[in-house]
DNA sequence: GCCACTGTTCACAAACCGGAAACAATACGC
DNA sequence: GCGTATTGTTTCCGGTTTGTGAACAGTGGC
């Protein structure tokens, strides 16, 4: 189960953690000094809390350091006490004061995001959903069946969704720098990919004409 | 000034429009029946809010099919109504009951983001955007067809914008400094770039007589 | 108003590009 | 070592894009 910490300038609050463990999330609680942040973060925390509502977070300086594989931050806080930075680096605000079903549909809401995106091991696009651990890749919840090179290529382009890549930019950041092959190579892997994911008439690789392939959500 | 288009299934809700005109933000306030919401959607809409408070709006139905160019979403619900969808979808929710300075934060929240997104890589000329790393031109968010030749010229000409070229000039330019051909080519390719992007009367690439064509924004 | 010139539109042909399929080579499991 | 699955190459085909000539329309000079 993921986890769940929460950080305050104080004493951990109380009523955050509870509301979180009733809805079936594990939380620690911890208090934070603006030295730092990282060691309080364990691999399974999915989630941050930073509950602001009696003293401030200097979220610049605690969450920027972390850099971009961080779980996303939620901060909690008075309507009046927000600024910048807080805007800049929280995925999601809950302004106090604020119902008991409110904060965990946030909390469910950034942890779903959290899927849909940044996490590690799944990569979710629309129906597709590529389990990049396991090597396997389901639409709908159907497993397809894709070789080792359909699966690198299908899951490049869909890491970098949206992003048009030329057959050469392909050939090198999938087959590797130091491979000269035919371009048309590529063409006739997408077609195979295609031929086994768009069975239900959706898109998800597109062709830009005197260009390359692109992947769409 | 960027504008807001607040929208919802039934008649316009007052208050959400009042908050907003209050905080010195352009709102408009639209009726959507989920047949489309594509042309509720003018060049400087730069938010959507989405009052779902009586009744819900299919956001899959709505959003999905305005692609990535849309503007971003943000939903308002009753705290029951919080649906998978609506999670996907929305850039952020803004749960009932709220307070004014609650909404307000998170409208500047989303405008924030979306500001903060704005890549180098993308071209904006008025209400026509192009998006020069991956190939997309969209006009008020709708996005545009264009063929390689034709994108290449409306991208040489919008980027240099104002500045009149020769038949010549732009032969030199987009078709390559060795190419002999008609000056008439030029002609049909600004004559098929316009076919497709001033539908609706807009102009974008004048006709400077006697010397050639420019770009406008 | 007429003429010359330039721009726009249309139609069609050529070139080009991507997709499909067949085939070849290679890797892999048994 | 053999057979099968995977990967890479080549070739052909069809559709799209692009280029061009010609007809037509508009504009300014005289």
């Amino acid at each position: 189960m993921e986890s769940i910490l929460v950080i305050s300038p104080d004493s951990p609050a109380t009523d955050l953690g509870r509301i979180l463990t009733d809805a079936g999330y594990r939380v620690t609680a911890e208090r934070i000094s603006e030295s730092g942040l990282a060691p309080a973060i364990a691999a399974e925390t999915a989630l941050l809390v930073a509950d602001m509502r009696r003293a401030p977070l200097d979220l610049r300086v605690l969450v920027k350091p972390l850099g971009e594989t961080a779980p996303p931050l939620l901060a909690v806080i008075e309507e009046h006490a927000l600024d910048a930075p807080t805007l800049e680096y929280a995925a999601d605000i809950a302004v106090s004061p604020f119902t008991d079903a409110e904060l965990v549909a946030r909390v469910r809401l950034a942890l779903l995001r959290r899927g849909g995106e940044a996490s590690a091991d799944t990569l979710r696009r629309g129906d597709l959903v590529i389990d990049i651990e396991n090597y396997r890749v389901a639409i709908n919840h159907e497993p397809v069946d894709l070789t080792y090179k359909e699966y690198e290529l299908l899951k490049f382009l869909a890491t970098n969704d949206g992003k048009v890549f030329t057959r050469e930019a392909l050939l090198n950041r999938v087959w590797g720098y130091n491979y000269y092959g035919g371009a048309r190579t590529v063409d006739v892997h997408i077609r195979r990919i295609r031929s086994k994911i768009e069975l239900n008439g959706r898109v998800y690789i597109e062709t830009v004409r005197n260009v390359g392939y692109r992947f769409t959500a």
